[in-house]
RNA sequence: GGUGGGUUGGCCGAGAGGCGAGGCAACGGACUGCAAAUCCGUAUACACGGGUUCAAAUCCCGUACCCACCUCCA
């Protein structure tokens, strides 16, 4: 079985053929750094994270580049509001962005491409797209270049829009556009209200590129004029991605195959990207659960269902993966590289079906605690289990999850080890002589202190509890 | 107005003509001094109305409700 992808160009989920067997190219439209980033954010990243992870463990060479969108409007504008450089709010914002793609495991893309590092590339496709009459600078004067959607009968193809039907935008800018649905490829100076360092030369007058254009330039610089796939939030799909493509296929490229788009998290039926409050900002919600359990959640939804954001749901989700987790605790996972069970294979291959693929590990989990409930080893299924949660970004063991050597953590953990130890021999000499009621006083005072006891035939163990700890 | 998607059990969330995905919660049993963990078992579904079919959650028609996008939101 091979791999099959939706794709959004085509509405329908079809057989994944890259352009050059054995490689995959891939671009995502990654974040504007103008906020800091919510659960919904880092959404997309997981989704396109798995992506990446399922094509690379199929044996593909894969590039994967995500942009940063680090100068727009409301960078701009937040800017000048708090009174600083528009750029160090980029410049933090994308750091604390790293900060939460970090916690949740989403590994760094092979590049990360931010649009002012590229002016020269957009303006000479800006220059491709004039010459060849699908662009015109502004008739007012005002700097800006705007793409000539009349001058493109396919502009629409992606989403399947006639451009009549369209409705002009209310808060476009008519200044200067023959069509009021051509968009700026180039945006010129307003030096009343712009700051000068936000202004590049060109020949059409000192400015700063357009949003879309960013991302045709960029993709064929890291990927070439043709490339296997194109990722992004489902509401990217137009006007970003449409315009994308009428912009590189305008100047001539083949641009990307296939095109995927992930669906929304949302809560209370709203987009997040309101004012919501900071409750669900990534720091606040790995205050919760950490960052795996938030991980876990995202990935066992498919990429292209709706997700109704909960804290109940995400408890939950969090107390399913505990389940795992525990099982491979218990167990000894061989960490071979287990060949993968091909339920899980047909799952992942059928458009990335990460529910059905987390059945399988379930299903593993509850082989491997039958064998251990009757005394024999469930090493082999530990082993098959780790392998599959790798796949998915989720394997506890990764390091990358652990606390960093000789961190406060560790050193906590072993000193409550100590404490904990000499209050379970208590308990232990408590029941040999069947005075419950000590033994029971003991594991309640550990209780309160918020850690688990659990009797197993090796002799009692202690964890965190869940919730409070 | 145009385009795309959705409605599944107490909850989350798959599936896409015939065997009840999986998890959380609940209930019963096993194990345990009692628990916890684990195992075994149980119940509760496909928005509504028609139609096609031997067979529909799945296909078709209609209705209701919900959501997204329509020029700088993942």
């Amino acid at each position: 079985m091979t791999l099959r992808l939706h794709d959004t160009a085509t509405r329908d989920v079809r057989d994944f053929v890259p352009l050059e067997a054995g490689k995959a190219g891939i671009y995502v439209c990654g974040l504007t750094v103008q906020s800091e980033p919510h659960v919904g954010h880092v959404r997309s990243a997981v989704n396109f994270d798995v992506l990446r992870r399922w094509l690379t463990a199929s044996g593909y060479d894969v590039t994967f580049i995500r942009n940063v969108t680090d100068i727009d409007d409301k960078i701009l504008a937040k800017g000048e509001a708090q009174g600083r450089p528009w750029f160090e709010i980029a410049y933090l914002m994308g750091r604390e962005l790293d900060k939460a793609l970090d916690a949740i495991n989403v590994l760094p893309p092979t590049y990360e491409p931010a649009a002012t590092g590229h002016v020269p590339e957009i303006l000479e496709l800006i220059g491709q797209l004039v010459s060849r009459g699908h662009a015109y600078p502004a008739e007012d004067g005002s700097g800006d270049v705007y793409f000539d959607v009349r001058s493109w009968p396919s502009y629409g193809e992606l989403t399947r829009q006639r451009v009549e039907d369209m409705e002009p935008a209310e808060d476009a800018d008519p200044r200067g556009k023959r069509d009021p649905r051509d968009f700026a490829l180039w945006k010129g100076w307003k030096k009343a209200l712009e700051p000068e360092t936000a202004a590049w030369p060109s020949p059409y007058g000192p400015g700063r590129p357009g949003w879309h254009i960013e991302c045709s330039a960029m993709a064929a610089k890291y990927l070439g004029p043709a490339f296997d796939i194109h990722g992004g939030g489902v509401d990217l799909r137009f006007p970003h991605h449409e315009n994308e493509l009428a912009q590189s296929r305008a100047a001539g490229q083949q641009f990307a195959a296939y095109w995927l788009h992930n669906a929304w998290i949302t809560t209370a039926g709203e987009k997040m990207s309101k004012s919501l409050g900071n409750s669900l900002l990534i720091p606040e919600v790995l205050k919760r659960v950490r960052g795996i359990e938030l991980r876990y959640y995202m990935v066992s939804a498919h990429y292209r269902s709706h997700v109704e954001f909960s804290f109940d749901a995400l408890d939950d989700a969090a107390a399913a993966f505990r389940r795992i987790e525990s099982f491979l605790e218990r167990s000894d996972a061989a960490h071979m590289a287990a060949e993968l069970p091909a339920a899980f294979v047909a799952a992942m291959d059928d458009d990335l079906g990460t529910p059905a693929a987390i059945a399988v590990i379930h299903e593993h989990v509850r082989d491997g605690n039958r064998l251990l409930a009757a005394g024999e080893s469930a090493d082999d299924i530990a082993s098959l289990v780790v392998a599959m949660l790798d796949v998915l970004g989720l394997d506890p063991g990764d390091p990358k999850w652990g606390p960093s050597g000789g961190s406060d953590d560790e050193r906590l953990s072993a000193a409550v080890d100590v404490l904990v130890a000499g209050m379970l021999e208590e308990r232990a000499s408590a029941r040999a002589e069947k005075d419950w009621a000590r033994a029971d006083a003991i594991r309640d005072r550990i209780a309160a202190a918020g850690i688990a006891v659990e009797d197993t035939p090796d002799g009692p163990t202690w964890s965190l509890a869940e919730g409070d700890a």
